[in-house]
DNA sequence: ACCTGAACACCGTTCAAGT
DNA sequence: ACCTGAACACCGTTCAAGT
């Protein structure tokens, strides 16, 4: 980072809108993997801020984690909607696809990942763009489940539940191969992630293929 | 925890194992929920010893954490054994017992369940009884799925896939119920619970039972 | 061998003061 | 209105020294 070697007379950041350059230097940090734990200071530091600066614009260390977090939903909704547009429209495809990026998305950013989903301290009632970027993420996917329960493919178990059963499989083996050392060793090479991925999508498929209720 | 070979039974903690005290100790800071991170000397002033005592038996805070992740996981662990050995001997009756002990202490210790799997810091490698721990924990799980593997009931698919497609869903649930304000605010109540981990369980198996492979 | 106390380099947060 | 700098109460970790 040379300091002198300013590509524009980007004029200075105190007139600029600090608050998306602190979000986006948190992405890149995290991103950089620059230890596992973000700080308000380094984050700061990195925009070139004072350490207290960032209090004009979040009440405290957790309202820039929320901030950060949402940004990565979002940016995994926006992975998960270009990708869900170009596949087959049948469910199955729909949801490996939904599956796939997901996962991916999860080894990518491991540690924003953690972020986006550690949100004990947030409280999304408090967030409504958080909630909204979360729907936004399952909108594909609720829609494709909705088509094939109207075209009897899969059971009529309400959606909502439908939705949570599915997400279950997918964020826990994107959590435990993130997480455990165990899982995350066996599973060396995309190719075994992938096998992995598609066992997990069969499983569901099968268990939720049904023209009753669950 | 008797010593039956221990000269003296009780001495002042300067004598006494402290090693074991700090991980108790941590444990019970922990389940207080007193703050969400656990610090080393906070665990050291709940023994009573100075905040570097610590460091004769852990090379660093991860070290702590990673013992007090071990208890914890065989407290699990201890837990499922017990439950599972008290249900009928077939696989949907085993399963669903796994994953309602799994839920229920996730719930109960959600603090406890993260620093388990927030393993991102851990090189089990490192802690071989640590690993010890993890197997020891789906010791019921794997028996009964080669049991029923025997019995042509579930798909042929390697048990160690099999066991981390179920480790999958299950987990997930647990880590988003504990972790996601909006699915923990909408399953309030344990019956809410119950039915999503019925629901969790009916997919597992049928998406699991058949007679070939995956 | 096990433990303590001072010391260091960090954080998050607050507050008075600058521009 | 937005930002800075000093200040405070904390951490994790190291090290010389005590018992």
């Amino acid at each position: 980072m040379p300091k002198s070697d300013q590509p524009k007379p980007k004029k200075q950041y105190h007139h600029g809108n600090l608050r998306q350059a602190l979000i986006d230097a948190g992405l890149e940090l995290i991103a950089e993997g620059h230890g596992a734990q973000i700080d308000l200071r380094k984050v700061a530091r990195k925009v070139g801020v004072s350490h207290t600066a960032p209090y004009r614009h979040f009440a405290d260390r957790n309202e820039l984690m929320a901030a950060i977090a949402e940004e990565g939903l979002r940016n995994l909704a926006d992975k998960v909607h270009r990708k869900i547009e170009t596949v087959p429209d049948d469910f199955l495809s729909k949801l490996e696809a939904f599956a796939r990026e997901y996962v991916e998305f999860a080894i990518a950013h491991p540690q924003l990942m953690r972020e986006m989903f550690s949100g004990i301290n947030t409280d999304y009632d408090a967030h409504p763009t958080l909630r909204q970027a979360l729907l936004y993420l399952f909108e594909p996917l609720v829609s494709t489940l909705k088509q094939s329960q109207a075209a009897d493919e899969i059971a009529k178990t309400e959606y909502v539940h439908l939705t949570l059963i599915i997400w279950s499989m997918i964020h826990g083996f994107s959590a435990l191969v993130v997480e455990n050392y165990v899982i995350r060793k066996s599973l060396q090479g995309t190719e075994a992630i992938d096998n992995m991925v598609h066992l997990c999508v069969q499983t569901l498929y099968h268990g939720l293929a049904r023209k009753d209720t669950l």
